[in-house]
DNA sequence: AACCACCGCAACCGCGCCCCG
DNA sequence: GCGGGGCGCGGTTGCGGTGGT
């Protein structure tokens, strides 16, 4: 049984609406308004659409004082703090910028804004994997797509890839990044590296950690310290507002490590604090978020305790079983230069020096020797070695890896193959 | 010039939520 | 409390434009 349809769809017109039906529409808004029934609404107009084609093409494009194109660096910035903090709300985005659809928002970040800030990725090797992932089916004569149906939300993930991004550019030298000479940035990048730092410095944000120190935290056990973090995540610990109006998390004094060093991110890492938008009005222009539309806007933590704990404890394969079905998987084992997430000078220098220091690399093989971990500190570990290479550490987990390995494919090939692959002139170019 | 691949924008689709009877 | 209808949202698709070969 599907579900009834709004409008008689042999009746109603589709596809591009011409000067007169867009006059129409705008002149009975303009004198008698949509009646708060945008289904009778054509009717009532004499026109051949859907209601719901009517109110979209109201809000989107004949509604007064709506603007198109021309995003500026300071609506870019908005875009980009309030994506990574509530992902893919282009409704609550667009709120935030006068004169701006969440359509328009949307089509700007995933054509422009979003390469303009990740990067555009290297095409053979991710393409090869994304295949592979979407249609193990096909490739291998698995039937069984559970894995890839069982990904994070895309926005989740592009969302923790942005942040790593940023994150890698404004600290360099973090253990979870490469230790590379700090590349060419773009000057958005840029922009916003430096409103992050201005933020830290105003708002004496204070670095939160997400592992133990290997050096401060010597006499402690690992699962100390995963208790006191999960700890540290219920606390209601005050929040500090930075320049763009978002909430950074500048608690946990208490488990931050003594000699002051960043051991696994900062206090802007989404994995370690919770960043929300600010609902205040005093901020960089920023309107109101009202409570109503914070209230579904769940933090990115969550959503990774979620994902991880729901899904990867579900079904464990065999590795054996996996490298069979994907060739991805093979790929993980097998060669330290196929995972290259950022295509930029700077990322695929990373990831082919792979020279990290060895305290990183003890904390990964350590995090992945714990069982005890919590899932989204794995998941930052697996990222971290996707980016490294030789694949040795990530022998000990099996489940999580393959998954974490799949979603990222799908994720970073997701708008080409996507494009391609329904794009009738175009082909399954990336297929193999 | 023709073809191809990619890009960007506008519009559509389907689902979940909410309201109201 | 329940069910149906409408709304709003996010994801997806269609298609014209553009640049490269």
């Amino acid at each position: 049984m599907g579900r009834a349809p709004c409008c008689d769809k042999a009746n109603v017109k589709k596809g591009p609406w011409s000067p007169e039906e867009d006059a129409k529409l705008k002149a009975y808004i303009e004198n008698y308004g949509t009646g708060g029934n945008w289904i009778a609404l054509p009717q009532k107009i004499g026109l051949k659409r859907c209601g719901k084609s009517c109110r979209l093409r109201w809000l989107n494009y004949l509604r007064p004082n709506i603007k198109h194109g021309g995003f500026s660096e300071e609506e870019d910035n908005i875009i980009c703090s309030l994506y990574i903090s509530i992902g893919s709300r282009w409704s609550i985005i667009a709120a935030q910028l006068p004169g701006r659809t969440d359509n328009d928002i949307k089509n700007y970040w995933n054509t422009k804004l979003k390469k303009k800030l990740l990067g555009r990725r290297k095409e053979s090797n991710s393409n090869r994997l994304w295949c592979s992932s979407q249609y193990p089916s096909e490739a291998n004569g698995a039937s069984d797509n559970k894995y890839f149906s069982q990904g994070l939300r895309t926005s989740t993930l592009e969302r923790l890839q942005l942040h790593m991004k940023l994150q890698s550019l404004q600290n360099p030298f973090s253990s979870y990044n490469n230790p590379a000479p700090r590349p060419k940035i773009h000057p958005l990048q840029e922009k916003m590296i430096q409103n992050i730092q201005a933020s830290k410095g105003s708002s004496n944000l204070r670095v939160q950690p997400l592992l133990p120190n290997p050096q401060a935290e010597n006499e402690q056990s690992a699962d100390d310290f995963y208790d006191q973090a999960s700890l540290a995540q219920r606390q209601d610990y005050p929040k500090t507002i930075n320049a763009k109006g978002l909430e950074l998390d500048n608690s946990l004094d208490e488990i931050s490590p003594s000699d002051g060093s960043v051991p696994f991110g900062t206090g802007d890492n989404l994995m370690d604090s919770e960043i929300m938008p600010k609902a205040d009005s005093n901020h960089h222009g920023l309107a109101q978020l009202t409570n109503a539309a914070l209230q579904p806007v769940s933090n990115f933590q969550a959503e990774l305790d979620e994902f991880l704990n729901n899904k990867t404890t579900g079904y464990a394969p065999q590795e054996d079983q996996m490298a069979d079905q994907f060739d991805c998987f093979k790929e993980i084992n097998g060669s330290k230069d196929n995972l290259i997430w950022w295509s930029s000078e700077f990322d695929a220098k990373s990831s082919s020096s792979n020279s990290w220091d060895s305290n990183s690399v003890h904390l990964s093989y350590g995090m992945f020797q714990n069982q005890k971990v919590t899932e989204g500190l794995w998941l930052w570990g697996c990222m971290k070695r996707s980016w490294s290479g030789s694949g040795d550490v990530l022998r000990a987990v099996r489940k999580p890896r393959i998954q974490c390995s799949r979603i990222t494919r799908h994720h970073d090939n997701l708008r080409g193959a996507h494009q391609e692959g329904r794009d009738g002139k175009d082909g399954f170019v990336n297929r193999i």
